[in-house]
DNA sequence: AGTGCGATTGACT
DNA sequence: GTCAATCGCACTA
């Protein structure tokens, strides 16, 4: 699978957790691109205990710890052996807003998963769910589908790295108040 | 065994 | 707008 081409196809999916009751669900409204021979990624020095989820094939779930505090939700794009993946940066809460809001002390709603450290805050994402298969309905979160047709697609730079700064790797939905980053990169 | 550093956030000026 | 917190992991030796 094209790496690039799924991070653009994720934009206005939906991701989806079993709740207590019921389901929480966000509609995906930004991603990040990580490709094979990226010095930005984390699998550029091949695999370690750490990325390992990032080689199975694609549609798994690459969860990781970062600055000592977040969480981080990225899916695998690849086929199996390959790195590739897609951090899933932000998206637009749909269902279970409550129960999500509950887990990032009630914010205000823009702010709920505006952001990758966020978003796995308020889907109670932890490393329990590295490695699970996303496509699948048998674990606890997954892929679904369009709830509203998506908007015009943006892109720019990734947010936060230092190596292979300028490549146009970050791909969000144009105009949504629920997109990370400075107002110069959600226009 | 020690060290440096993040795919960030939230608090503060 | 600036800036510190925080810790697991990969790299060096």
């Amino acid at each position: 699978m094209n790496t690039v081409k799924l991070a653009r196809y994720l934009i206005g999916k939906t991701v989806v957790r079993e709740i207590p009751g019921g389901r929480a669900v966000g509609r995906i409204v930004e991603t990040e691109a990580y490709l094979s021979g990226d010095a930005a990624s984390h699998f550029f020095r091949g695999p370690t205990p750490r990325n390992k989820s990032i080689y199975l094939a694609h549609g798994h779930a690459y969860v990781y710890f970062c600055y000592g505090a977040h969480f981080m939700l990225n899916v695998s794009a690849e086929r199996a052996g390959a790195g590739g993946g897609i951090l899933i940066r932000a998206f637009e809460p749909i269902e279970g807003i409550a129960w999500m809001q509950a887990n990032r002390g009630n914010v205000r709603l823009r702010d709920l998963a505006r952001g990758p450290g966020r978003l796995a805050a308020a889907f109670g994402i932890s490393k329990l769910h590295d490695g699970v298969d996303l496509c699948g309905k048998e674990g606890e979160v997954w892929l679904g589908s369009t709830v509203r047709p998506r908007d015009k697609i943006g892109t720019s730079v990734r947010i936060g790295i230092t190596k292979d700064a300028h490549r146009l790797l970050r791909f969000y939905e144009k105009g949504s108040p629920f997109v990370s980053g400075p107002k110069s990169l959600r226009k």
